[in-house]
DNA sequence: AGCCTACGCGCC
DNA sequence: AAAGGGCGCGTAGGCT
């Protein structure tokens, strides 16, 4: 992983509206272009030719767009992501929306509609030949060019250009890892699958109706409760406990958990097996996993900390249950790996707290918390460190937490400062630069008032606004680390060879699948680029944010 | 029928 | 006195 700048140079491109042709241009260090346009008939083939040359920066205006026609490339700059960065670093909250948005922005011009309002796909074909947005008499690769300029000078002039050059690197390395896994896809085993499904919920019944043990213990369940009752209402399950004197609530699990009643249990296991059904079921699979790839739409960025969203299919939430049906090729293995207590890591880094560093570097971190101020008691350690990043403060967690202010102070201190920010209406920022939103105008409010019973709405939710600022600056910085070591380990594992694939990105957890004879390699892969994003993101520090890497053929054998 | 919110649960 | 962050996605149940 490596800051935007630095050797080699950039290249502008935009695909032709229709057809496979496009417009090229190369750029200097500073964005001016350098040279004639080239437009070529294949541009697919021509970026194919350059990557292999001289391996330029890709300058375009989004990645999703342009990218999953193209051959693999190494580097980019992804003008829409970047956009998004720099409003937020200027104190300019619009959200980037399209290439004519930004360049509208550039030439104080009034923006083009929002492309996500309704009809806008709908367009007569001579503007949907514009997907950019721009006014007809713009030139879409000029466009590029000048806003592209424009972004390099917005990332000297901040107060950290390093570091958001380095965001800006990592944010666009993303978005090709994005799409690349999107395309290549996660193994998943029908027969696995089918195996783990069938031992939980018998065998599948045909025409996609339910299995035979959820209807059953849906009368079960009925039948202890004394009442006809849909389990999947809340609305019919609650009144029906509350007649045989069970007062919950809610009917979340904890809850169910918590009272001694036989409906409670078998609404539990009703609870867990009808998310397994109608979730990640046979209907699932073939919907999202067919031929033995699971093919989710990752969304680089479509989380305002930093971390990446998913559209379909669930990647994200894969039950710990079925992660036997992600197997690896024959003659291959998966490496998996995980940073471990990554938040809290992220924490004592940031703030240097002397003593969570040390705590940090111990290993096992709670464990240290644990023996350095909590009498050896890690379950509370853990509570009192989550409530400090989550901004719990009552119940169980009030008597760890104070604790920790005593024994923490330089910690307890940064994630108070960002909640006050929030509570102020102020933002935020990552340890790279990444802004937290402002405050949507319902949650602007004056906190001076009724401060007496500390509990009219506005003060509520300016608390609300201050837990959310206190967890940003801890997940968004967490997202930074990840980024920097996804995009360090995508260019470590080309050098490797074109086998190696990401296939897996989760927050804090990474999946390469490889030839076999390649895994040692790769897991030193996984090593080298967590190390390197801890020193191009948090620089000198002592917390180590070691990645605990596992290679299997089953993504259940790595835990 | 389609859209919306509330609720709940999966993951981090 | 109490106050727990971020998502996606499914159903229920009400609305237009």
């Amino acid at each position: 992983m490596e800051a935007e700048g630095g050797h080699g140079y950039r290249v502008a491109v935009v695909g032709d509206p229709v057809g496979p042709g496009g417009r090229l241009r190369r750029l200097g260090e500073d964005g001016t272009p350098v040279g004639a346009e080239r437009p070529v008939p294949d541009l697919a083939a021509e970026v194919g030719r350059r990557e292999a040359a001289d391996a330029p920066r890709w300058v375009w205006a989004s990645t999703d767009e342009l990218y999953p026609g193209l051959p693999r490339v190494g580097r980019c700059h992804d003008v829409k992501l970047v956009e998004s960065l720099l409003l937020g670093q200027e104190g300019r909250h619009g959200r980037p929306r399209s290439l004519g948005a930004a360049w509208a922005r550039l030439h104080e011009r009034p923006e083009p509609p929002d492309t996500a309002e309704p009809g806008a796909e709908d367009q007569p074909v001579l503007f949907a030949a514009d997907r950019h947005h721009l006014p007809p008499d713009t030139d879409p690769l000029a466009a590029l060019i000048a806003v592209h300029a424009a972004q390099l000078r917005r990332i000297a002039a901040g107060e950290h250009p390093d570091r958001m050059r380095l965001l800006a690197a990592a944010e666009s390395a993303g978005a090709l890892a994005a799409a690349e896994m999107g395309h290549d896809g996660l193994p998943w085993s029908a027969a696995a699958h089918d195996e783990l499904l069938t031992g939980l919920l018998g065998p599948r019944p045909a025409g996609g109706a339910r299995p035979a043990v959820l209807t059953e213990l849906a009368a079960r369940i009925q039948e202890a409760l004394g009442q006809p009752v849909n389990p999947d209402s809340p609305a019919q399950v609650l009144p029906a406990f509350a007649r045989l004197g069970v007062q919950l609530p809610s009917t979340r699990s904890h809850e169910l958990r918590r009272i001694d009643h036989p409906a409670a249990a078998l609404l539990l296991r009703y609870k867990e097996l009808s998310r397994i059904h109608v979730a990640h079921g046979w209907a699932w699979r073939e919907r999202w996993a067919p031929g033995g790839r699971f093919r989710p739409e990752y969304v680089a960025g479509g989380v305002v900390t930093g971390r990446w969203a998913t559209r379909g299919g669930g990647a994200l939430q894969i039950p710990r249950l079925l992660r036997g049906a992600v197997v690896a090729d024959p003659g291959h293995r998966l490496v998996v790996a995980d940073a471990g207590q990554l938040e809290p890591r992220v924490l004592a880094a940031m703030s240097r707290d002397t003593g969570l560093t040390r705590a940090a570097a111990a290993g096992d971190l709670y464990a240290a918390l644990a023996k350095d101020a909590f009498d050896g008691d890690r379950g509370r350690a853990k509570i009192g460190l989550l409530a400090a990043m989550y901004g719990q403060t009552g119940g169980e967690a009030g008597q760890p937490l104070a604790v920790m202010r005593r024994s923490y102070p330089a910690a307890l201190a940064l994630l108070e400062a960002a909640a006050r920010t929030g509570e102020a209406g102020g933002v935020v920022r990552s340890q790279l630069g990444r802004t937290s939103p402002a405050p949507s105008a319902g949650r602007l409010f004056d906190d001076s008032a009724d401060s007496e019973d500390g509990a009219t709405p506005d003060r509520r939710a300016a608390r609300s606004w201050g837990r959310f600022t206190r967890n940003f600056v801890i997940q968004a910085s967490a997202a930074d680390w990840a980024l920097a070591m996804l995009a360090a380990l995508r260019r470590r594992l080309a050098e490797v060879g074109p086998e190696p694939r990401l296939v897996f990105f989760q927050h804090d957890e990474v999946i390469v699948h490889t030839p076999t004879p390649l895994a040692a390699e790769v897991a030193a892969a996984v090593t080298a680029a967590g190390e390197e994003a801890r020193r191009l993101v948090f620089g000198a520090t002592e917390v180590p944010f070691p990645l605990d890497t596992h290679a299997v053929r089953s993504y259940a054998d790595a835990k």
